[in-house]
DNA sequence: CGCGTTTGACCGGCGC
DNA sequence: GCGCCGGTCAAACGCG
């Protein structure tokens, strides 16, 4: 079980601070050693406007007090992540339902939050069941990303798990959508790694 | 037997 | 139009 975790900073290109919900967060890292980093992957001017989209990390947003590091990532992303964004997952989710989207339809942005853990082990547990439904091949690494998708009910809740090429300890770990549920195994390390990310990501 | 993982196939978006 | 790429599906398989 978690020994220690070390929140650092990480400065994404074009990176800003901010307060983020944290509340609903739980993460239980199952190796010691690890140095974990969250960001929040909306456009932050385009997609927090969503508050649907906020709550990723926090379903309460007045609760929070922990700055974290926030990447920018373009709307126009192209296929990759953002590819099904919009998407009852509740559903039907994939190429499969994208053909049920008119044509001039906007799609709406799906919430991701990022984070970065340094860790020998690629799997956090933050205490809801996951289950994988692909895993692909990354240009340019090494590592290959896994897909998982939480396994209560209706749910819809994606998360992509991927450890970076140019730096084979950090494990990134983005979150796509809100978890409808509560959290499924209780974790006794959140609030000791929020103090960690208080601490570190204020700096 | 139920649940989770693996993995090749498939699909849509995008750039050229 | 074609090829590449990221994301998803689903059958087969493994494990407890």
């Amino acid at each position: 079980m978690l020994n220690f975790v070390e929140v650092f900073p990480y400065n994404f290109s074009s990176s800003t601070s901010l307060t983020a919900a944290s509340s609903n967060l739980s993460l239980n890292l199952m190796k010691d050693n690890s140095k974990t980093t969250y960001s929040d992957y909306n456009n932050s001017h385009n997609q927090l406007e969503d508050d649907t989209e906020l709550d990723l990390i926090g379903k309460n947003p007045k609760c929070s007090s922990h700055e974290v590091v926030v990447d920018h990532v373009p709307p126009t992303t192209s296929s990759g992540i953002g590819n099904s964004e919009g998407n009852d997952f509740n559903s039907v989710s994939g190429s499969k339902l994208i053909n049920t989207i008119k044509k001039g339809e906007k799609k709406i942005k799906k919430a991701k939050c990022a984070f970065q853990t340094r860790s020998q082990v690629d799997i956090i547990d933050d205490g809801y069941r996951w289950r994988k439904y692909g895993q692909k091949a990354v240009k340019n690494s090494k590592f290959p990303r896994s897909y998982y998708r939480c396994t209560y009910q209706e749910c819809n809740v994606k998360k992509q798990v991927q450890r970076l090429s140019k730096d084979e300890g950090v494990v990134v770990t983005t979150y796509e959508g809100t978890h409808s549920h509560p959290i499924e195994k209780s974790t006794d390390n959140f609030e000791h790694i929020l103090t960690q990310m208080q601490i570190y990501s204020s700096c």
